[in-house]
DNA sequence: AAATTAAGTCAGCTTTATTGACATAATTGA
DNA sequence: TCAATTATGTCAATAAAGCTGACTTAATTT
């Protein structure tokens, strides 16, 4: 199947590595998010609505503008999705007190039932995984996930989780 | 931002952990794949020739139907990539001479091209994660990877890259 | 000879994304 | 106070990337 597998190159098992970890990312996410996507077509829903889904749960009265700045795609784009879920009663929006500029979102008990029911099974994916490993793999993994990400949204993400 | 940091449910730490996990998956594919993806805007691709590019790259001779397998995804959406890349010359096929059936797909020197400039940025960004995280979350990195892939494909992926 | 496999193609459809322009309301700064 | 900026929303048009289902051709396997 794999071709030249020979040590000719001295460059052989850095650039080997670096390509295994681009396709255990690739493979990674796409069976992460294969079980979500079967899920929400049910519901004639895409990747998007889960995202937004997920974010708006994850961060209850997130702002439009920063869960733009999250998913990274245009207002267009979570428009028509975010569109979608509002008039659906999946999400609520409520206008800031503070600044009435903003519409603050959340999750309906409907958008919570179905935020559950999705994230669940990635869930338990991840828990499986990470029970496999074991804690140290789980640092590891952390770690380096982290390095991938681009300077400006690491803070975002806890460096560990707090001992329990 | 992050609400209800309180700790009065006893499981709150596994599923903040477990979020944080999907969080860092998220993040780190959609930088993984952003920069890439802005190369291939000036070619008028999109995401789907660069995994098809890659895959071939890296499996030269592979057949039509071992792409579905990787990739997932179904013949037409595959045709029309495919059938692009072919007309425009970054990848060739060649009829297999033991089953003539099958059509080997092959990159082409402009192909070859393409691809070199797509994964030379992923792979520097993989390369300066491992660095800074050193090679035992290297190894934990993989470990949890290949836990959240699906059985079936694990064996694409081998545990240990020195070990060839 | 029949069944299966590999590849390709047709038509029609949906989701998810894009750009660019513009509108409204609210807040902020000079 | 008034101008600039910000937050949100909406218009129209477009494209990428996926889907289903049906069908054909050629080659191999049983």
């Amino acid at each position: 199947m794999t071709p030249s597998k020979t040590h000719a190159n001295p460059l052989f098992l850095r650039d080997e590595e670096l390509r295994q970890a681009m396709e255990l990312l690739f493979y990674a996410y796409r069976d992460f998010t294969a079980e979500p996507d079967a899920m929400l077509a049910k519901y004639g829903f895409g990747r998007a609505h889960h995202r937004v889904i997920y974010f708006v749960g994850r961060n209850p009265g997130i702002t439009v503008s920063r869960l733009l700045a999250i998913l990274k795609i245009t207002k267009q784009s979570l428009s028509r999705v975010l569109g979608r879920l509002l008039r659906e009663d999946f999400i609520v929006q409520r206008t800031d007190r503070v600044d009435r500029r903003r519409r603050l979102l959340f999750l309906t008990a409907k958008g919570e039932e179905l935020e559950r029911l999705l994230t669940d099974r990635q869930a338990k994916r991840i828990a499986r995984a990470y029970r496999q490993a074991g804690a140290e793999a789980v640092e590891g993994f952390r770690t380096v996930l982290r390095g991938i990400i681009n300077e400006d949204d690491r803070s975002r993400l806890a460096a560990r989780p707090e001992r329990r």
